[in-house]
Order: structure tokens, then C-alpha cells, then sequence
DNA sequence: TTGTAAGCGTTATCAC
DNA sequence: GTGATAACGCTTACAA
């Protein structure tokens, strides 16, 4: 192994002092020209590269942001990091990608994890069973900047960027009535969560005002089984009367669509299919399934934008919201 | 900001030097196990974790492994990082994930920060456009052990990890005609990857060895709108005189899938349909897609052991390979 | 314009 | 058992 340059040897090697082979190294505005030459040629020459270590010790920080998502297999997640990494990458930071494995202990272990290598800033996406927000407190008095994303707590003393759920919602039932595709059979997940209240509620709210409440029917289903079994057994029972389904996720949506395969039914004539995603798996099929398009890249590169605000320090705590587009498609 | 509790600091407060507190944190065998208590107790109430650039300053690396691939937003390689960051987690290490965005000047520019920051490992998937092994072998220079993994240089100095592409290409020919479905279809991806070549000789191999070659009919898409057209166009021009498909990926078999619904064709009574996949995608489909499996949560378990053998010192450059098995579907 | 020296927080090698 | 002390490689006042 070849040993690394270091400061140290360049200046052994010129025979200057260490203090201004690394001022020279930076441009510093007082170093002579020629003597900055003659050590730039140097370290090219012998690889030089500053030590990490050595540098974050000495200011206390590293360049490092960290990324804390319940699961990576998941491709709003996949494009939240996207977005996240190219605008870190070109202010010269690098991404720490850390899973908490949907487990809140796992969650905590990783928070300080980065408090431990005093990392520039944390995005966190709760898991769905984070109780205490005590950690993530923590991290305040540790002075390291937090932006909660997707999956936000509910404490308002956070810096949150979400999903505009409850719009959304309202786009997806108006798309429905505007294309008179009543009666409909709304899907939606996990009724406990909060991301599935909201939806719920603005789907419904639009129902309600327009006076269609009667034309439609609400269930949950937790998995994709969950979805098909329903989709089957609604249309079963109430004879094929829906004239359209909406479902609140990709998860739920390939359930639906296997439901209807199994019914032997088509999109979009027998029933149409609308579903709010971000963006991958609707594409699919064919036709390609009409959707409400939840942008996790959006969703990034706004949540990036907004922690260089924080860390700039001239913002208040507070919660953007992220609209969503309707991305058509021949299943509506 | 409540300043972070250091060595220095509990060692004042308790009136005994930085060294006994340092040894006593680590449980060193000769130290009071009275002194012990006291600095355990105080430490944990004061909330001291040592800071990781000054213990990585020290010891000359740190306990962070880096996984570079071409793209994150990809099955395959979530599950092979879901495995890697399993086992890392499991051994006190961290993980930092680069992409590349298959590009090899990103490719470069994250090996360099890798060095910067003395990882303690890399694994990589080389980009498909990567020409000069040069920065890699720099790596070697500073003893950072590296470990690639499905996109592997044909260089004989390093050490891989990949899928057995012509086994699984055999396995994929041979059930095929186990189930007799010739005369087949079989559409591979960009010719030029040597993937494809050794996935395409092990599929070809077989149907040689069976006699059955004239019943083999090969095209390439490099896109699922290829696959598509070439579905579209070959069961016309043929005639629908194919028994099945075999597609060499999801992407493929995305593109399949809808050209044979444009054909109206039903899975598995028109044609059958096998792929090679990870295994999301074609559970998704009804009926579900059979497929031979790649898998990459295997494949990152066989590189992050093989990452520990080379660390271990112990062992020679060698490549390894992962065989796939059978997932059953309705589709075949 | 350049050099000296203090320190960042730890670990490791000596002494006592 | 415990305590000095010297690194690790870099930045940055402060001198010269």
C-alpha cells in the first residue's frame, strides 16, 4: 500500500510549512502565486486528497445528509431520494440512505446513528407505528436541521412537506363525476392511517356537494388480497352496478385489477379504474390505468429546497403541501 | 444548543483522567469496576456517544460500506441493498448508497468520495457504458476492498459476484420444453450486454442440444415499446404460431404483456409467457407470470459474506455465482 | 507572504 | 489501576 499524501508530506517535500500548503490548496488570497503553483502541481501529482476525518473533526460537522424511510422498496420513496441526491450532489453533499425497517426501534437506532456522525441535516418518513417523538427532539438540541416528509407526525413544532392527501383526494372524486362515471366503489387503505383519513375525507367531501354521496360506496383493504376480494364480492353482490372504481394506492389498484380480471370484466367499458400513484406501476398495464399522480421527486426536491432554508436560518417551522397532477390514461 | 458531552468533559466533572474514562467506557478489564459505575453512570446521563470523526481519525477508517450502482429505482438492486444493509446493520456498519445515474464520471466521482471518506468496503455495479478500470484499481492502492456484482468488468483481478446468466437462461429453455411450448418466442434485451449474450447462449444451448432449434425464433428490444411491437408484429407475420414467449426481463415481459392484450391473446390458453425476473412484477399480473428468479436479496448475502472473507484477509480474487429457481405461474 | 502553535476528540503507549 | 503524553490530519488565529 502506498501511503496517502497528506498535508504534512507535501510540506516536507517543498520544505514550506503545512499552513500554507493548505492555504495554497484552498486559493487562499495570500499565498504567491508561484508557491501555490509549485504545491497544486505536487498534489496532483501525488493524489492528494483531503482527509474527511481530519476535516469534519476539526469543523464539527461532515457534508453528509441522512435519509431515514421506513422501506426503500418502494418506489415513491425511490423517487423522493432521487430528487433528493441530485440536489445534493450538486451543492456538494453526499446521502446516507438509512431504512428503518417499519420499526420504530430500528428508526431511533438509525437517528442516532446520524447524530453520532454529525450529519448536515435528516429527512425523516415516520414509520406507521412511531409513537414518541423524543428522539427526533433530540436532534434539536444537537442543532441538526429536520424535515419530515410523507409520513409526518402531527406535532406542529416540526418542519413538514407532505402530500396535499386531502386534495388529492377532491381531484380524484371531480375526475370521477366529471367523467359521470357514478356509481363508484372507492377503495381505500389501512383506515387508521392518517394519509387514508384525509383522502377519504376530500373524496367524499366533493361527493357530498355534489350531492352523489347515495352513488357511492366506501370500503378498506389493507393488501392487495384484500382489495380483489372486495372488488369481486362488491361487484358480485351489488350486480355489476359500479360504473367505476377508485382506489387510494398502487397496492390496492393491482388488486382491483385482478379482481376484475377474475369477474372477466374490461377497462373501461364494463367498469373504469382510477387510482392515485406515483407514477410507475400504472403504466403497465392496458390500457395504461388513468391516474392522480403523487409526485415522490416533486415531493424531494422540494423538501431539499426547504432544508436549505432551514439551514440558512431565516424561515419559521412549518408544513408545505405538494399538489398533485391527473396523469390520464384509457382506463377511464 | 447544550453542548455535546465529550471524554474531556466527564473527566473533569469526575476528577480522573480522559485515558481511565476511555477504558472504562470500553469495559477494559484493569479498571475499578467501581470508577467503572461512576463513569457509566455519568455518562449516560450526560448523554455522551463518541464522536465518530475523531475515533475514525484515529483508527484510519471508518465503519461505513458504500453500494454504487447505475440506479437505485430498481428492484433488483433494492432487494440486493435491502440484504447488504441486513447483514452491515447486524456487524456495527453502516451503509451509504451512491448511484451513478449510469454515468461513468458519477461512477468515478463516487469512488472518489468513497476514498475520501475511507469506507470500509465497496460493492459495485459497473454502469453500462464503464470503459477503464483505472479508478478501481486505484482502490486496491488504499486498501479499500471492493466486491462487484451483477454488472462485473471482464477483468480476472477482482472480485465478483453475479448471477449464473447462462444457467439461468438453460433453466429457462428447458422448462419450456419440458411443458412443450415451442415453437417459442424469445426476446432478449440490448444484444451487446453481456448478459443478454450469456443468458441467450444458455437459452439457445438447450434448444441445440434438444433439436429443436428451428423452433426458435430470437429478437432483441432494448424497451418495453420494442417488445411490444415485436410481439405484435411476429404473432402476425407468424401467424400466431407460437406456443410461447420467453421475455429475458420485466421490462420485456411488461411489453409482451401488452402486446398480446392488443392481440386480444389469453394467457395461458393463446400463448404462454416465462420470465426472467426478481419477483415483483409479474405477481402483479393475472394470471401471474411464471418466471425464473434472479434474486438480488441473495445475491447482495453472497457479496456482503464474500466482502467479509477478502476483509478477513484470507482468501483469493475469485468470481462466485448465484443460481436462480423456479417460480410457478399461471402464465406457463 | 509565510510560519508557529493550539486545538478538534479519540486511542494507544508508556510510565508510575 | 491510573495518568501523562503523543499521535491522527487538518484549520485558523496570531506572529513574524
Amino acid at each position: 500500500m502506498k501511503t496517502t499524501a497528506t498535508l504534512k508530506k507535501i510540506s516536507d517535500h517543498l520544505n514550506i510549512s503545512i499552513s500554507t500548503v493548505s492555504r495554497a490548496l484552498k486559493d487562499h488570497p495570500d499565498v504567491a502565486p508561484e508557491t501555490k503553483r509549485r504545491v497544486k502541481e505536487l498534489a496532483a501529482m501525488l493524489d492528494y486528497e483531503p482527509n474527511a476525518f481530519a476535516v469534519n473533526l476539526r469543523k464539527k460537522h461532515s457534508n453528509v445528509f441522512a435519509v431515514v424511510v421506513p422501506e426503500i422498496s418502494n418506489y415513491f420513496y425511490h423517487s423522493f431520494i432521487q430528487a433528493v441526491e441530485e440536489d445534493a450532489r450538486r451543492m456538494g453533499y453526499t446521502l446516507m440512505i438509512l431504512q428503518s425497517m417499519n420499526d420504530p426501534d430500528v428508526e431511533e437506532q438509525n437517528l442516532r446513528l446520524c447524530r453520532h456522525n454529525h450529519v448536515a441535516g435528516i429527512f425523516v418518513a415516520l414509520t406507521s407505528r412511531t409513537a414518541h417523538m423524543q428522539p427526533f427532539k433530540k436532534l434539536e438540541t444537537v442543532d441538526i436541521p429536520l424535515v419530515f416528509f410523507d409520513k409526518v407526525p402531527a406535532d406542529e413544532t416540526f418542519n413538514k412537506v407532505s402530500i396535499a392527501d386531502y386534495d388529492t383526494g377532491r381531484q380524484a372524486a371531480e375526475l370521477l363525476l366529471k367523467h359521470r362515471k357514478a356509481p363508484v366503489l372507492a377503495i381505500f387503505g389501512n383506515a387508521q392511517l392518517s394519509i387514508t383519513q384525509r383522502r377519504e375525507k376530500g373524496f367524499t367531501d366533493v361527493c357530498r356537494e355534489a350531492g352523489t354521496l347515495n352513488k357511492l360506496t366506501i370500503c378498506y383493504a389493507e393488501h392487495a388480497d384484500e382489495a380483489v376480494r372486495h372488488t369481486v364480492q362488491y361487484f358480485q353482490i351489488h350486480g355489476k352496478a359500479f360504473a367505476s372504481v377508485f382506489s387510494m394506492s398502487d397496492e390496492i389498484m393491482c388488486g382491483v385489477l385482478k379482481g376484475l380480471n377474475q369477474l372477466q370484466m374490461k377497462l373501461p367499458d364494463d367498469a373504469a379504474l382510477l387510482t392515485i400513484s406515483n407514477g410507475f406501476l400504472p403504466t403497465l398495464f392496458s390500457p395504461e390505468i388513468a391516474f392522480v399522480k403523487t409526485s415522490g421527486y416533486d415531493l424531494g426536491k422540494l423538501s431539499f429546497s426547504r432544508m436549505m432554508e432551514i439551514m440558512s436560518g431565516k424561515t419559521f417551522v412549518r408544513e408545505n403541501f405538494l399538489a398533485s397532477t391527473y396523469i390520464p390514461g384509457g382506463s377511464l
